[in-house]
DNA sequence: CAGTGGCAGGCAATCGTCTGCATTGGTGGA
DNA sequence: TCCACCAATGCAGACGATTGCCTGCCACTG
């Protein structure tokens, strides 16, 4: 029932030829090496014969593997299937696949991961989870395993990167709500011991000092992890602070909604209470009600570009090491408004409108 | 500087054994041909060589890759990530990995990425992408390929599949609505070419006789994807419609998104002009406003057994084709009200209730 | 006419692992 | 004492593709 395998060698006896030649004349690198009408005859066979050439072998023997591994938190958060995409798309684009695995933030997961990626010979890693300092990185150098780190920065900027500006979104985000008339302006904080998180903070300290405000540390609480729960908890906290405060800046969409919910249970409204802008502007976050107001970044071309990195490492490339900032965008939404409510005309349309993150390409 | 690989024959000569030997003692399923002492020997040799089987090598050899394909349409659709994670994760337990592949519901597509997964030679393939006699099928099983079918079904039980009972899911719904009062109740199915969409259909039909109902022609819109798009398109048809409706059976979630589009556009509002129900529980879902009532089944818990099912197929079990159905469960949230508006006590709580999409085990 | 150079293609080794078969040495039974 | 048998291990040939090297062959040149 199951036709058995065709093989180069199937297809140079058809073409009555080497397998050497006819192997030259199905590779496109090496094809000038044989006479046109010879690699014809061969192509010919082979489309006849349906030829599918067998990848393992030739991994065996190029000790190339044309799969790369993605190790990401969890793909149950939002943020990352467009750049999963994003970085599949790129690399089957090159003929590569990715394999996914997901730590849950769980070092030793990690490293588990990390050994069945290296038991499986992936040319390269796309990093979204090392911490800094991680042990990981030193051992992918000591292997020559190219790595391109993603939404996380080499302090030192020995590996290639790609990120979003996070100083410069949070500082687009305290602008916006300086610019509607706050003054007590709060911060959730990330986790500072990956760099997104320090990164936003010390955004945000830069922001409010360059607004003249005083960053009141009793405003800035530090979660323990991008979540709902710890956005929930921080932003709990906040409500009970003396001389409260009318504005949040929450260190990511997902610590946003963690804020709706403290609001919800306080009893309180959004944005009339309290105005919130989130940071990244996930999938569906403008269906919430009020719809997020947040600052965008292109998340299927983070992907893409860390594909495109990665690729060039892979192959050799090894001029200076490229460090990759994406542009934020400041999108307002409804869920921040002058301090005391709304003031004039309501602050922002709700859903169906054109600023919905618009789907990959193709 | 990358230090040089170490094989079989590195770690056999270590333990001073032919590499035969080494091989055998280090596959549990043949380690009881080698003398224990020498087996030990030989584990400690690998052991202090960081000896790391080369998967390639392996798989040229045996034939197995220890890989399986994925199709599904796009993994943005956050249905998916959590039923992807189960497979993966159930998947890892046994050796295997993943290769993610996205079909964009495009079938040149879909092709392409089928070529690709046969000639990284994968050892299996779950599809969720497949129509009703999809030619993919018949090739698989010409190539002796294992398959499993998610949330889809061959129509004459041919093949291994995990889905929901969809049927007694979009009975539950009805049967809510028709509990709070709601006899012009509506329906957006899905589209009629994927089993999913042909079930629910069919469930919607039945259940309305059940109850007595008269399922008008007039009030089943068909969509051409399991959109918000064309939620929104045909729920603007529905609200033209003379005699109207007071509820909506949407097909799945992202139509029950349209809904909300489309209410928003008319200036109406969710539940008070009109009830609105889903189908998936997708993750998030629970945090609009208000949040969606829907029918739930395990995500995850199809990706495990799918994966679960595909293990057994490729381990040459070769008994009845088993074909799964999951319970599917209701989850009344805000968005579902008697007729004409909040008649007693509000129908439900915001988001912090516990009826949250728990995440995937572990 | 001999020598040179270059093109096309064949030969065979190789990648690292597995596995059917042969070989060794030892044991027990007739 | 001899043979059959078993357990433990060695041997070598796959698996399928790639690639360095070599061999023809032909044309051109001096």
């Amino acid at each position: 029932m199951a036709d058995p395998p065709v093989t180069l060698k199937d297809v140079a006896a058809r073409a009555r030829v080497h397998p050497a030649t006819a192997s030259r004349a199905l590779n496109p690198e090496t094809r000038l090496l044989v006479r046109e009408d010879t690699a014809q005859r061969v192509l010919d066979a082979a489309a006849e014969l349906g030829y599918r050439p067998n990848t393992v072998a030739r991994s065996l023997r190029t000790r190339r593997s044309h799969s790369v591994g993605v190790l990401i938190p969890d793909l149950n958060n939002p943020l990352f299937p467009p750049i999963v995409r994003g970085i599949e798309d790129r690399l089957a684009a090159a003929g590569y696949v990715a394999l996914i695995g997901n730590t849950d933030g769980d070092a030793e997961r990690e490293r588990m991961l990390f050994e069945q990626m290296r038991a499986r010979h992936v040319d390269g890693l796309v990093l979204a989870t090392v911490h800094l300092g991680d042990p990981l990185l030193a051992e992918s150098a000591r292997a020559d395993l190219p790595v391109v780190l993603m939404n996380r920065l080499a302090h030192d900027y020995s590996l290639p990167s790609v990120s979003v500006d996070n100083e410069r979104g949070i500082r687009m985000a305290v602008a916006h709500l300086a610019g509607l008339g706050h003054t007590r302006i709060a911060h959730i904080a990330g986790p500072q011991e990956v760099s997104t998180g320090l990164a936003r903070y010390r955004g945000f300290i830069a922001a409010m000092e360059a607004h003249g405000l005083a960053a009141d540390p009793e405003l800035i609480v530090t979660a323990k992890s991008f979540s709902i729960d710890e956005g929930l908890r921080c932003a709990q906290l906040l409500l009970t602070r003396d001389g409260g405060c009318t504005a949040v800046a929450a260190g990511n969409d997902m610590l946003a909604i963690g804020c709706y919910a403290a609001l919800d249970e306080a009893g309180l409204s959004c944005p009339e209470d309290l105005s919130v802008i989130g940071f990244n502007d996930m999938p569906f976050i403008d269906r919430l009600r009020p719809p997020l107001s947040t600052i965008r970044f292109p998340h299927y071309q983070v992907g893409t570009e860390a594909a495109q990195l990665l690729l060039e490492r892979i192959a050799g490339h090894t001029g200076p090491v490229k460090v990759l900032f994406l542009a934020p965008e400041l999108v307002v939404r409804g869920s921040t408004a002058p301090p005391g409510g709304i003031a004039g005309a309501p602050p922002a349309a709700g859903p169906g409108r054109a600023d919905q993150a618009s789907g990959p390409a193709r």
